[in-house]
DNA sequence: GGTTCATATTCAAACTATTTGATATGTCGC
DNA sequence: GCGACATATCAAATAGTTTGAATATGAACC
């Protein structure tokens, strides 16, 4: 069971404020599993976990295009969960948010446990 | 760090093999994480994380319409995040996923604790 | 068999996300 | 300042998702 996410009794007839609650807890969580939700971006992500990769490092990582990869770095900037670092002509990213290195680590388990 | 779904040593020059492992776990990760990553399924599952539900009563706990409902357990069966078991007219769906309660769990922690 | 209630499916319209190619910005070394 | 390199942004094309209205299925009761 989850408390919290859900009602605090379960299976209690759920108030509309707890109903509002948990659609507004819902709707944060969704936004944020869609940042992840995606191939490339996951990829990145699970990159960035073993350390800094500049972005033509990532380009080569994933076999992707360098606007491609720009633009969900973009996407994965504004949503908070990764930051540049400029050295020079290179640009450095870096995972940013204890959010998303706990979601890839549960999904590291659930998904790459290759035994 | 997250050995395995990177890189066995971290910063390693990374093989062509580890790389396509790697884009084989993201690929499938993603697809799981797309699954739930819908205000209206995330709503669904989390509700079913306290018991049982008809799909009367998600209707009714989503204040959603009965073809959307319906529309969003059709796409969490297809997953196999649910199951469905029919007692007289009305249906009732639970969780058959460990891996969609692990998350859940997770995101649960991130995004619910309301202090 | 016909009616009603609960749920599912279908299909098209509306919307959102992704990829691509072209172009822009910023840094370096000359 | 110019050329080369690294990265970012933009707009158009494409692909994928969600919703909504209508219709279908299936069980129960008469």
């Amino acid at each position: 069971m989850i408390p919290g996410l859900t009602t605090e009794a379960p299976d209690s007839p759920a108030s509309q404020a707890e109903l509002d609650r948990i659609a507004q807890n819902a709707t944060d969580a969704a936004a944020f599993l869609k940042a992840i939700s995606h191939e490339g971006r996951l990829m990145i992500l699970c990159h960035l976990a073993t350390g800094e990769k500049s972005v033509t490092e990532l380009e080569r990582l994933l076999s992707a295009r360098q606007a491609a990869v720009s633009q969900q770095l973009s996407r994965l900037r504004s949503e908070g969960l990764v930051a540049p670092r400029r050295e020079g002509k290179t640009i450095y990213y870096r995972l940013t948010d204890a959010r998303a290195i706990r979601i890839l680590d549960t999904v590291h388990d659930l998904f790459c446990r290759t035994g």
